[in-house]
Order: structure tokens, then C-alpha cells, then sequence
RNA sequence: CAGGGUGUAGUUCAGUUGGUAGAACGCUUCGUUCGGGACGAAGAGGUCGCGAGUUCAAAUCCCGCCACCCUGACCA
């Protein structure tokens, strides 16, 4: 086994996950607080990820044949007020302007904290036939929601996502693009952050304000905590029926389209910090990581480096051709020993050490970040290895959480077991509920757990059981957990 | 909003009974180094969170305010 460095000024994640969040992510140099009180600014490290996953999700979207526009940051107030539900859920948070250019304005304006309001206020103009249908659009924005306590990426006032807004002439057509979102969800953390998910679907309670249901990938954070990694709505013909987004069907009938909505934000990169990291830093998976590779040329005073430079840039060069994302680290300063250290806090998948020896033998020491593990590859092997050893540390990272996430889910029949795992090791909790928000409140007010999500592999089944917490009858196991 | 904590150099912090500002790390310059946080020399850097008060004198004492961090309720 490869020998551990231990970094002298980082927090430890093995003693206080917390404290070590927000002291990788500052080190790191992926966030910043802002002057303003729960604001963050994302330094560009931070938003290279962000913006890998921007582009993997935006070509996934326009494959389906998603189209990316602006709407307004501004929403008049009363656009807020026309969905009931939607208003309930939002007004607590609301930032809201009520002053511009030195006046009261008429109507104050709500900084949006989603886009529905105003995005169906326009497809209410742009819709009248079924062949105006589907509308597939989504939009890369920031919203701000006025949260009382925050968290760098995991609960900020502003923060940044894609939403997502469709309406079609059908339910069925609607339910497809809601399951079609959620996959894309699915896929972006399990195969690029290497955080598994389950999928599922939210109580009443739990579910979106304004929706008829929400659809969630829900992620186990170190902790046992769960983080609510994504979410697709089915709206129903609750916005379009107030925002009269009407249209005549094929049978020349009027007919109020059916909508979705679905957002994937910057919080899902807490949820991938917390997730894979370690005592010495961050772990970047290589799908999601901005530089996969980073080279070191290790030179010597006593020598000329000409040579070792040249070789560092043939092989920089090779691994650029090869599609790899690389960055060469030829600084004087500080020492070798410390730009090791940064590289490993901010989680690089790979380091390359190339010295004299490397450079004389024709040979790269590769040493994986997850494991520490050095070997020595033969410059011809260079390529094939290193996509090897990429995609090895993809899947273990994937493998090493799922492996904590499955120890660390629970089904248990008794509130018993449930209120001592709750104050134990936390984790899913799978257990039968009466599906009756009484229980689901007094659950939460008593173990801190609420329901995360029925998971779509058990909604068509119907099992005979009772609510773990009054004992009425119960069909379905919910996966409970304290939310981050 | 409630509870706890902290505000002094870029950062982390020390600063005794009130006496006029310190350390370490970081930063700059020069030189020697580089296979796990190197070393020497020289340097730059402060409205002690803000306001009012007591005092000959306040980082220090009194009063008020503000900001930030941590823990809860809210939430993607």
C-alpha cells in the first residue's frame, strides 16, 4: 500500500466532515464567500467543474431536441400569486425589489427563484395550436432563494442551475419528458460525479411546490445525511391552466397543455465534494475532474533540463492527442513536495512524476490520487494505460460509494430500529408508511428523518405491510433520511 | 429567528494590572535547491470590526451597533 502524506494544515474528513468541507473547498480554491451574507463566489476551479457538467448535460438535452433561451431575472409579483401552491412554497424566501431608479416601483418585482411564472406567462402568447407542441426549453441561470442559514454549493442565496420547461399535448408526452429528465439526472451522478442515486418520487409533502408530482435522485453524503441531487416535475395543468397556456387539440377542441419542469444546480457539486474526498483533499471522478492529468517534471540543478523539458512536452503533447485533459506544473516554486500537496487537495485523478530517470528511460511514474498507488509505465504504454487507470478510478470511486451507501441503508419494520439508527449512523432508512402526512411529520419531529422518496423500482409493488409509525395499513417501503 | 462562538498584518493567532503593535506561516527581491510541506539574506505589510464614553493615556475598561462562522427551524 502506497504511503499516506499527511497534509498539516487541512482539516481531517475523518473526524469532522463539516469542518472539513469548508476548509477543502476554500483550499482547494473551488469557492469563496462573498461579502454579502450567504453568497459565494465559484473561483474558476470550482467552475471548470461546473462547467464539464454544464456540457454534459446540455448535449444531453439537445440530443432530445431541448433548446436553451433567457427569460427575465425580474418576475412581477402578482405572476407569483397566480399559482396558489406555488406562492405558499416561495414566499417565504422571496427576495424582493421594491425600489429601481430612485422610485417606489408600482409593483414590486421578485428576484426569480424559479422560472415557471415567468417563462408560462410567455408560452401563453406562443401556444395556441398542437403544432405549436412540444415546447422544449430549458435555460443556464442563477435564481435566488432568501435561505436562512447557508452553506457553500449546498445552500447558498443564489445559486446556479438549468430549468427546464416543456409543455405538451399530452400527459403521457409530459410524464415522458419528466422520465427522460430524471434519467439524464441519473446518469450525470452516477457516471460523472461516480454518486449513485436512487430514484424516485416525492411524498405530497415533500414534492414541488405547485407540482402534481416530483420526481428526485436522491444521493447518502458521508454522513448519513441525504442530499436531493436533482428533480423533475410533472406540473400537470396547474401553471398552464392560471397562465392560460391553451391550445386547440386535433380534434379542434380547446385544451390546456401539460407541462413539466426539471433543475440540476450547483448544490450537486457539494454533494460530489462531500462524497469522494479524503484526508488529504478533494477526489475529483476523471469524467467530471477539469484536469485529469497533472504533470510534474521533477528537475535538477546540477543537470541540464533541456531534455527533461522537452520530454515533459512530448508528453503533454501524446496525452492531449489522446483526448486526455492535461495541465504540466513546470513552476520553480514552491517546492515539488507542496505543489504535490495542492494538486492532491484539489484532487487531480492523476499525477505524473517526470524526472531524469523518467526522462532517460523513456518511462512516466503514474501515481493514482484515490489510492496513492505508484507505478512505473513504459512511454509506448503511456496512452492505453493511462485511460485504463482513468476509468479504473472512475468506477472505484463509483463501487467505493455505493458500497457505503448499500451498508448504510436500513430497512427495518419497527419505529424502534428506526429512531436508533436515526441516532446512531444515520443512512436510508426503508420502511413501510401509511403514505398520511401525520406520520410523516411526527416521524420527522421525532428522528429528524423525512421521507426522501419512494423508489421507482417499488411503486408497482404492492405489498401488504403496516406504517411503521401508526401501524395502519401500508403497500409501499419509503426511503427516509435526514436532509442535508 | 433562537442558541453558541469570533472580530488585531494576506492567513491563523498572541497581546499580562490600561502605557502607543507582535509571532508563525504566506507575500516581494536575490541566491542556493527540487523524487513528499527546502534553506540563507534582505524587505513590504496594521483606521486593533464600527460608533460613542471613562481616562493624562484604550486593542485592553463601560455602553450601543454591525459583520461573519457553527448548531437548529426553512430549503435545490
Amino acid at each position: 500500500m502506497a504511503k499516506v502524506f499527511e497534509k498539516k494544515e487541512l482539516k481531517k474528513k475523518s473526524e469532522n466532515l463539516s469542518d472539513w468541507y469548508t476548509d477543502v473547498v476554500l483550499k482547494a480554491e473551488l469557492a469563496d464567500y462573498g461579502p454579502a451574507k450567504g453568497t459565494m463566489v465559484i473561483r474558476p476551479y470550482g467552475y471548470a467543474i461546473w462547467e464539464r457538467l454544464q456540457h454534459i448535460l446540455d448535449t444531453m438535452f439537445k440530443e432530445y431536441g431541448v433548446v436553451n433561451a433567457y427569460f427575465p431575472l425580474f418576475i412581477p409579483y402578482s405572476f407569483l400569486e397566480k399559482e396558489k401552491e406555488h406562492m405558499k412554497g416561495f414566499s417565504p424566501e422571496l427576495a424582493i425589489v421594491t425600489h429601481g431608479g430612485g422610485e417606489k416601483l408600482k409593483e414590486p418585482l421578485v428576484v426569480r427563484p424559479t422560472s415557471e411564472t415567468i417563462m408560462y406567462h410567455m408560452y401563453a402568447k406562443w401556444i395556441q395550436s398542437y403544432r405549436d407542441l412540444p415546447v422544449l426549453i430549458n435555460q443556464w441561470n442563477n435564481v435566488v432563494r432568501w435561505e436562512m442559514r447557508t452553506y457553500l454549493f449546498l445552500r447558498t442565496t443564489e445559486f446556479l442551475w438549468q430549468e427546464g420547461h416543456t409543455a405538451h399535448e399530452t400527459e403521457v408526452d409530459a410524464i415522458r419528458m419528466q422520465e427522460a429528465a430524471l434519467a439524464w439526472y441519473q446518469k450525470a451522478y452516477e457516471e460523472y460525479y461516480a454518486v449513485p442515486v436512487i430514484a424516485g418520487i416525492k411524498s405530497n409533502k415533500e414534492k414541488f411546490a405547485g407540482a402534481k408530482t416530483t420526481y428526485t435522485v436522491e444521493a447518502l453524503m458521508p454522513d448519513g445525511k441525504a442530499l436531493q441531487g436533482a428533480t423533475s416535475h410533472n406540473l400537470g395543468q396547474n401553471f398552464s391552466k392560471v397562465f392560460d397556456i391553451k391550445f386547440q387539440n386535433r380534434k379542434s377542441q380547446e385544451d390546456f397543455a401539460w407541462q413539466t419542469s426539471w433543475g440540476f444546480s450547483t448544490r450537486s457539486l457539494g454533494g460530489l465534494f462531500l462524497v469522494h474526498g479524503d484526508d488529504q483533499g478533494l477526489i475529483l471522478p476523471p469524467n467530471i475532474a477539469p484536469m485529469q492529468v497533472i504533470v510534474m517534471p521533477i528537475r535538477k540543478s546540477d543537470l541540464s533540463n533541456e531534455l527533461l523539458d522537452e520530454y515533459v512536452q512530448n508528453i503533454k503533447e501524446a496525452l492531449l492527442n489522446g483526448g486526455v485533459r492535461v495541465k504540466v506544473d513546470a513552476r520553480e516554486e514552491p517546492s515539488v513536495g507542496r505543489r504535490f500537496n495542492e494538486w492532491e487537495v484539489k484532487g487531480i485523478p492523476v499525477r505524473f512524476e517526470i524526472g531524469h530517470k523518467e526522462a532517460e528511460d523513456n518511462t512516466v511514474t503514474l501515481v493514482r490520487r484515490d489510492t496513492g498507488e505508484k507505478t512505473v509505465v513504459k512511454r509506448s504504454d503511456m496512452l492505453v494505460t493511462v485511460e485504463k487507470v482513468l476509468k479504473t478510478i472512475q468506477d472505484d470511486l463509483f463501487e467505493k460509494a455505493k458500497t457505503f451507501r448499500d451498508k448504510h441503508t436500513h430497512e427495518v419494520s419497527t419505529y424502534d430500529e428506526f429512531k436508533k439508527i436515526m441516532e446512531t449512523s444515520r443512512g436510508f432508512i426503508k420502511a413501510f408508511w401509511c403514505e398520511n402526512a401525520h406520520c410523516e411529520t411526527a416521524i420527522k419531529e421525532e428522528t429528524k428523518a423525512s421521507t426522501r422518496c419512494l423508489p421507482l423500482e417499488d411503486i408497482d409493488k404492492n405489498l401488504d405491510g403496516v406504517c411503521v409509525k401508526c401501524g395502519a395499513k401500508a403497500i409501499h417501503k419509503w426511503l427516509f433520511a435526514q436532509a442535508y
